[in-house]
RNA sequence: GGUGGAGUGGCCGAGAGGCGAGGCAACGGACUGCAAAUCCGUGUACACGGGUUCAAAUCCCGUCUCCACCUCCA
């Protein structure tokens, strides 16, 4: 089986087949920067860094642009709010959405243009709308720039909406809109707004409309025709919508496949800024193992509405203890044999490709992921070192894809703690060296109290048949 | 008003006509000096009411409840 993915624009599943043989291109809206992200926006990222290993895994080459939208209505309201200049506040945000990103292990995209870094192309982009029709400037001498939707017949067939049918903006300010759906190109500078936040144009000082940034940078570095375009279902309409309309109305093909993932609720109600309900990612992983958070997001569906709540948390953190337990064990017992002959190229299971290739189908792909955890379970307790190899080398092949595999760099910790790794193995070592002789000599109570000082201080210690072992309780 | 989605066992979450995904939790057993880890076993789940079918959580009709989008939103 290829991959199939679903495509929002056709409803239903479909063949993936590129536009290039064996290369992919995909661009995702990357996130407007102008607060720090929540659990419900870095799903988004870490799903389609999913899909990005898994279609790489599959042998594709794969360009990812994710874009920076670093100019917008709100991001000049928060920064006046807050007295800075609004370079400072996206430039801000920019830096906590990236650490937030490599905190949960994605990959960074290939390209990931900036917004203002694409004026010209997008005026370029107006300047074609423009000739062919489908986009007037606004007569009130606002500067401002409309797409004409009743230019464009398909208009809605991404959201499947028909123009008549939507609910007309009654309280939208018309300004000098045509109809009250068309949306803004170019956004003429309005004196209270700071100068610097503008750029010129053919119609005066002014900058860009937030759907159009997407379609000039999508052009720019992915050409006329890409292959998936993706985001949050929130953004199917109107962004992604406009997108498709502005972009065949210049002329160009655009996205083959849409893909958007559901969003992330909190107490049943999607989890936002402007509800106030959002768990930071700064925050959530303060408490919980940034690796259980991803697993988390990982463990359902991408379609699916994915409840946030600390009970869930606490179950992926158990989840991931076993997955840890497995490969500790099994890479101290198995390893020596298989271990070298790891590889993130190594051929994962046929079931979990079935899963991957089935649009995504992580939660297949995790059934696999636990089944091939106690097969090789069982096999390293009827002491069979070659199928244990041979689970341990699937399972971290599994984790590679679904980028939770500890040994790769995403996941390599600080430099302090690694300088302090063989210092602490060297003391516990020490310590469990005593403990085993008071094993030795039968004094249970004295062994039982190393123990339990052991734990107090957070390590975890387990006798196994091949001596004890240690590793941290969290 | 238009469009789309959801209601599954203690919990999280798959599946989408016929053998109960998977995980977490719980209980019993094996193993262990005791633990831990691990393995084995234990659950009469599919919002409600009808219908189709040899067979329905899955299809059809109706009802209820919840959520999302149509305005910035992953």
């Amino acid at each position: 089986m290829s991959f199939h993915l679903y495509d929002s624009a056709a409803r239903q599943v479909r063949a993936f087949v590129p536009l290039v043989a064996g290369e992919v291109s995909i661009y995702h809206c990357g996130l407007t920067v102008q607060s720090a992200p929540h659990v419900g926006h870095i799903r988004k990222e870490v799903v389609f860094d999913v899909l990005r290993r898994w279609l790489s895994h599959s042998g594709y080459e794969v360009k990812v642009v994710a874009n920076v939208t670093d100019i917008d209505d709100k991001i000049l309201a928060k920064s006046a709010e807050a007295g800075v200049p609004w370079f400072a506040h996206a430039y801000r945000f920019e830096r906590e959405l990236h650490d937030a990103y490599a905190a949960l292990g994605c990959l960074p995209p290939t390209y990931e243009p900036r917004a203002t870094g694409h004026i010209t192309e997008m005026l370029e982009l107006i300047e074609i709308l423009l000739e062919r029709g489908h986009a007037y400037v606004a007569p009130d001498g606002s500067g401002d720039v409309y797409f004409d939707v009743r230019s464009w017949p398909t208009y809605g067939a991404l959201s499947g909406q028909k123009v008549d049918e939507m609910e007309a903006a009654a309280d939208a300010d018309p300004r000098g809109k045509r109809d009250p759906r068309d949306f803004a190109l170019w956004k003429g500078h309005k004196p209270e707004e700071p100068i610097t936040a503008s750029w010129p144009s053919a119609w005066g000082r002014g900058r860009p409309g937030w759907h159009l940034e997407c379609s000039a940078m999508a052009g720019k570095y992915l050409g006329d025709e890409f292959d998936i375009h993706g985001g949050g279902i929130d953004l199917r309409f109107p962004h992604h919508e406009n997108e498709l309309a502005q972009s065949r109305a210049a002329g160009r093909r655009f996205a083959r496949y849409w893909m958007h993932n559901a969003w992330v609720t909190a107490a049943g109600e999607k989890m936002s800024k402007s509800l106030g309900n959002g768990a930071l990612v700064s925050e959530v992983t303060k408490t919980y193992p940034a690796r259980a958070v991803r697993l988390y997001l990982l463990a359902p569906h991408y379609r699916s509405a994915l409840e946030f709540s600390d009970t869930s948390l606490a179950e992926a953190t158990a989840q991931l203890a076993r997955i840890d337990a497995f490969l500790q064990r099994a890479g101290e017992l198995a390893s020596p044999a298989g271990g070298s002959q790891w590889s993130p190229e190594v051929v994962v299971p046929a079931e979990f490709s079935a899963a991957m290739d089935d649009d995504l189908g992580t939660p297949g792909a995790m059934a696999t992921l636990f089944g091939a955890i106690r097969e090789g379970n069982t096999a390293l307790d009827a002491g069979n070192l070659e199928a244990a190899s041979g689970a341990y080398v699937a399972v971290r092949s599994m984790l590679g894809v679904l980028g939770l595999d500890p040994a790769a760099p995403e996941w390599a910790g600080g430099g302090t703690a690694d300088d302090l790794r063989p210092v602490v193995d060297g003391l516990v070592a020490a310590l469990l060296d005593q403990r085993q002789q008071a094993r030795a000599r039968k004094d249970f109570a004295a062994a039982d109290a190393m123990r339990d000082r052991l734990t107090e201080v957070g390590l975890k210690i387990e006798d196994t048949p091949h001596g004890p072992r240690w590793s941290l309780a969290k």
